[in-house]
DNA sequence: GTCCGACCGTA
DNA sequence: TTACGGTCGGACG
């Protein structure tokens, strides 16, 4: 070796542990050995290769070797028997790959060095050493710390990972002292997961600070004395000794025995032979291509080498008999796979299709076990701050909270689960209380962090944007940690996932997702709690219970985003939950914690015109009927109705009970009988008095004054939202008294609330999707489109038109969106089912556009079992092959239905995944509170009034595009008010 | 105590 | 004739 040559030394066994968390994981596709590691190293090699023939780039190798340590059994245990002595064993993935790692060297036609009793970081100080005293230079392919105090002018780092290379200035940059100051500023500050002791309460701007004041360790220890800062003095003092062994296990020998010289490090050329022989036993597809081109050997002409799994005596942890655990292939891990749509994503596996890809990972993780005993219980901060770690390095996390309530706006946190791969979870009990204890409920039970520290610890991983965090209804988590400071992000839902894939084929509940894709049960949350009046909240829960319960959570969360998430690629569904259903998460999260005002008084005092109302016609039905019975019971009332007083009964429901519908009894009422008429009026008050004048109030949170209804993302099957507790999406607004209770619906003084809703969009989504001429035009140059329809229909002028027959154009236009049937239509107009269908056939003529779309549609749905709306989404419909044709016919109307309201639904959700970023642009300061399906109610100060609602206009109306230009123009009517009913 | 059907509020 | 959620009564255990 000599002047001008350059030599590469690889820190083979820093990177395999790097490699093995950074990457995302990977399976051999024909039997699953865990590759990841060994795909990232060989990608590495032939990038570092390359580089070595293409003369452009400056630092190119002469002289090439691969370092690995040998085992933990240093001659650093004769120091400090501790050393490393905290290592626990290599993930069980991980060791078939060390064994791999080497052949890999080997195929690459490289040197291969590790020596008994040193470690790698040993033997390139010494190799550098050597090099740079022959008058080359080096480059040592590490990112690792400990390596950091051998970089001079001539030896610098390169981290392979971030392609970044370090010199002399970058350590200086991160660590604040010059290379040959790391071993002491290391001594000083120790190295927990090599155990290096250090001296407590130093850290590395401690360190560096010391010895910019001191020059070096000596001096520091010799005037430790003249240190201002008691509590410092006393530890430098006192674990003096503890910083000079330290000192001696940090650095690095730099004249290791060894027994191969560097001359033997020059690069030879690449055996193209050997080399594809051996990316083919690894089934590297892509790697093998290149390699040929490369080197202009035939692949296809090439065996795979034979495997070799080696029991290397890499130890890694005090009690590890590598030896033991040698890898047999098919009986590798399983619980390995491919980290798709993560930040930390790599190009690819190489697998055949994402269809393949999804059908490869289902298997992998169908063979997976559940081993509720293998999770943890953290109950120190240090052993969170490794699995924050383990986080961290791998990219992923999933993770689950337990709390004591299902309302997220109230719920204190009890609990938090973390998994990081499959199988590995562990739980942070936080608040847990003992059962019984004084009338306070008992006290914290012992060892558990502190809740402000869990929080501390976990707000950078959470907050992280290169960690991507993993929840099954992440709306909730995202709300209980908003509530804790912590802007959690990014995500990603796999209740969401499985709304996206399989809307329409049940519930997207974990449990259900579970037992459908996992095949397993997991422990039943009402067996920890248990139910009615013996239930308890989960922070009386034993913590042993809890973790198998949490951590079990967490590990299905992982497992099932590996399954689902592939999916969503081989679906071609990607952009339906990233643009329709992810983004929303925050939006609805920050709706839902802003809630709306809604005023005590108001409802108070409807509630008492409510029930003085209904008592006066209580007495009235009662007169009527000739006795007391309870006017809510339909049972009741149909007997009396028409049993007794002999009124003709019209249906019977399928329980076999007399229907009492409001429906019929207007019917009744309108020949003349008095009782029905009496019984809808009282049904009316009493409906309003218990479901929204008595019910709200109980709603209003007592820290916030105001009400937080909660947005199901994933419980229709159209996409449609839903809001329950309470649910503001069916606040009255059709009669007179009902609208009274949207007065109570208020802004905070100085606001006002507007209400924008989109004037008949699922026409004009019926107009856009069925291509309708007719529909188009008048939509185009507004006109009464219901009008229009009657005067296409009936040959009436549009000019003085009868109510009545607009009426009934406007119930066909309805119907046609609900998938009509002469039935269903001469139901809701009260007319013979022959007239109906004659008004149907009529249609139909005229708009023949609409048959062809429904009959498509149907057609569609039979041949896919799905149908899509415009931007893609899809409803499934199992039942549409059905052999019972009530079944199937009730399927062919949904699906016909679907796509109508489902892509109106669509168009909402665009609008309010922008409408945040659409207000902060133009500086208002609108908040957006509730969705109504078509309809947003916002609030803002009254001087931005008029400034808002043409930006709201803007965005609702344009909500389409540009992925979809819609053939009608969509039209927003908004106005503003102090209340919900004026705004309306 | 839990579940289901009838009924009814919304889009 | 589509999509929901809440309240009630009544039957079940």
């Amino acid at each position: 070796m000599k002047k001008g040559d350059h030599l590469f030394l690889v820190d083979g066994s820093g990177y395999i542990f790097r490699a093995y968390h950074a990457l995302p994981p990977l399976t051999r596709k024909s039997d699953g050995l865990p590759v990841g590691a060994v795909s990232g190293f060989c990608n590495m090699l032939w990038k570092l290769l390359r580089e070595a023939r293409d003369t452009s780039v400056r630092d190119t190798p002469t002289h090439f070797a691969v370092i690995f340590d040998y085992s933990s059994h240093t001659f650093r245990k004769q120091i400090y028997p501790e050393y490393k002595a905290n290592r626990s064993a290599p993930p069980e993935d991980l060791i078939p790959q060390f064994g791999l790692i080497r052949q890999a060297t080997k195929a690459f036609n490289l040197p291969c060095i590790e020596k008994e009793g040193f470690e790698a970081d040993d033997l390139i100080a010494t190799y550098a050493r050597m090099a740079e005293e022959a008058g080359a230079e080096v480059t040592i392919i590490s990112s690792d710390k400990d390596l950091m105090q051998l970089v001079t002018p001539n030896v610098s780092m390169y981290d392979s990972m971030k392609d970044k290379q370090i010199g002399i200035p970058d350590v200086i940059e991160k660590w604040g002292v010059p290379p040959e100051k790391m071993i002491d500023l290391q001594a000083l500050t120790g190295d927990s997961t090599d155990n290096v002791p250090g001296i407590p309460g130093i850290g590395p701007k401690t360190a560096a600070q010391l010895l910019e004041e001191f020059g070096d360790l000596d001096q520091l220890l010799a005037r430790a004395g003249e240190i201002k800062q008691q509590k410092r003095r006393e530890n430098i003092l006192q674990y003096a000794e503890q910083a000079r062994i330290s000192r001696q296990l940090v650095t690095l020998k730099k004249d290791t025995p060894i027994d191969v010289g560097i001359e033997d490090f020059s690069l030879e050329p690449q055996d193209g032979r050997k080399l594809i022989a051996f990316l083919k036993t690894m089934e590297f597809n892509s790697l093998i291509k290149r390699a040929a081109e490369a080197t202009g050997v035939d692949a296809s002409a090439i065996q795979p080498a034979p495997l070799k799994i080696e029991a290397v005596a890499e130890a890694h942890g005090p009690d590890v008999d590598i030896a033991s655990a040698p890898a047999t292939i098919g009986e590798a891990s399983p619980a390995i796979n491919l980290a798709v749509g993560s930040p930390k994503q790599s190009a690819s596996n190489g697998a055949a299709t994402p269809a393949d890809l999804a059908k490869s990972r289902t298997d992998e993780i169908l063979a997976a076990k559940f081993d509720r005993s293998a999770y943890a219980t953290i109950r120190d901060m240090a052993t969170l701050q490794v699995w924050i770690d383990e986080a961290m390095a791998s990219g992923i996390v999933a993770f689950d909270t337990e709390t004591n309530s299902a309302d997220p706006m109230q719920a204190e946190v009890v609990g938090l689960s973390l998994a990081t791969r499959p199988g590995r979870a562990a739980y942070i009990p936080i608040n847990h209380k003992s059962g019984d204890g004084d009338l306070l409920g008992g006290g914290l039970v012992e060892h558990q962090i502190p809740e402000q520290d869990v929080f501390r610890l976990l707000k950078p991983l959470l907050e992280d944007r290169s960690v991507l965090k993993i929840a099954h209804s992440m709306k909730y988590e995202w709300l209980v940690m908003h509530r804790h400071g912590i802007d959690l992000h990014p995500v990603d839902d796999t209740m969401l996932i499985s709304y996206v894939l399989d809307a329409g084929e049940g519930s997207h509940g974990m449990d259900s997702l579970c037992d459908r894709w996992l095949g397993h049960t997991p422990l039943a949350y009402k067996d920890l709690i248990g139910s009615g009046k013996s239930s308890v909240t989960f922070d009386k829960v034993a913590i042993e219970r809890a973790t198998e319960y949490a951590a079990e959570d967490a590990d299905i969360t992982l497992r099932l985003w590996r399954l689902l998430k592939p999916r969503l690629v081989a679906d071609g569904l990607v952009s339906v939950y990233e643009r329709l259903e992810r983004p929303l998460i925050p939006v609805l999260a920050r709706m839902e914690e802003r809630g709306i005002s809604v005023d005590r008084q108001i409802l108070s005092r409807l509630s008492g015109d409510l029930a003085q109302s209904a008592a006066a016609i209580e007495e009235e039905i009662y007169q009527l009927a000739g006795e007391k019975i309870n006017i809510g019971s339909p049972k009741q009332m149909g007997d009396i109705l028409f049993g007794k007083m002999g009124l003709p009964g019209g249906s019977k429901t399928k329980t076999g009970q007399w229907s009492t519908s409001a429906q019929l009894l207007e019917d009744l009422a309108a020949e003349g009988h008095e009782l029905p008429r009496k019984i809808v009026d009282w049904r009316q008050l009493t409906k309003l008095k218990s479901t929204y004048t008595d019910a709200l109030p109980g709603y209003i949170n007592p820290r916030t004054k105001r009400v937080h209804t909660s947005y199901a993302m994933a419980a229709t099957s159209t996409g449609r939202l839903s809001s329950s507790e309470p649910n503001l999406q069916n606040i009255p607004v059709r009669t007179s008294e009902g609208r009274k209770i949207r007065t109570a619906f208020i802004a905070e003084p100085g606001n006002k609330l507007i209400s924008a809703d989109y004037s008949q969009i699922e026409l004009r989504v019926l107009a856009h999707v069925a291509e309708i001429p007719q529909l188009t035009q008048a939509f185009a140059d507004g006109i009464d489109i219901h009008a229009m329809t009657a005067s296409e229909m009936f040959g009436v002028p549009v000019k003085d038109m009868p109510s009545e027959v607009r009426r009934r154009a406007k119930a066909i236009n309805f119907g046609i969106i609900y998938g009509i049937s002469a039935f269903g239509l001469a139901n809701q107009l009260s007319i013979p089912r022959e007239e109906a269908g004659q008004y149907i056939r009529t249609y139909f003529d005229r708009f023949p556009g609409i048959r062809d779309y429904m009959e498509s549609t149907k057609a569609f749905a039979r041949q896919h079992g799905y149908v899509e709306t415009i931007f893609g989404r899809r409803a499934h419909y199992p039942e549409i092959r059905s052999s019972n044709p009530q079944h199937r016919a009730f399927s062919e109307r949904a699906a016909i239905n679907a796509p109508i309201q489902g892509s109106a639904a669509d168009i909402i959700r665009r609008a309010m995944v922008r409408m945040e970023p659409a207000l902060n642009e133009a500086k208002l300061s609108a908040r957006m509170l509730l969705q109504v399906h078509d309809e947003l109610i916002f609030e803002t100060s009254e001087v931005e009034v008029e400034a808002t609602i043409p930006v709201i206009q803007d965005v609702m109306q344009n909500a389409a595009m540009p992925a979809i230009s819609l053939a009608v123009p969509l039209q927003v009517d908004a106005r503003a008010a102090n209340n919900w009913e004026e705004a309306h």
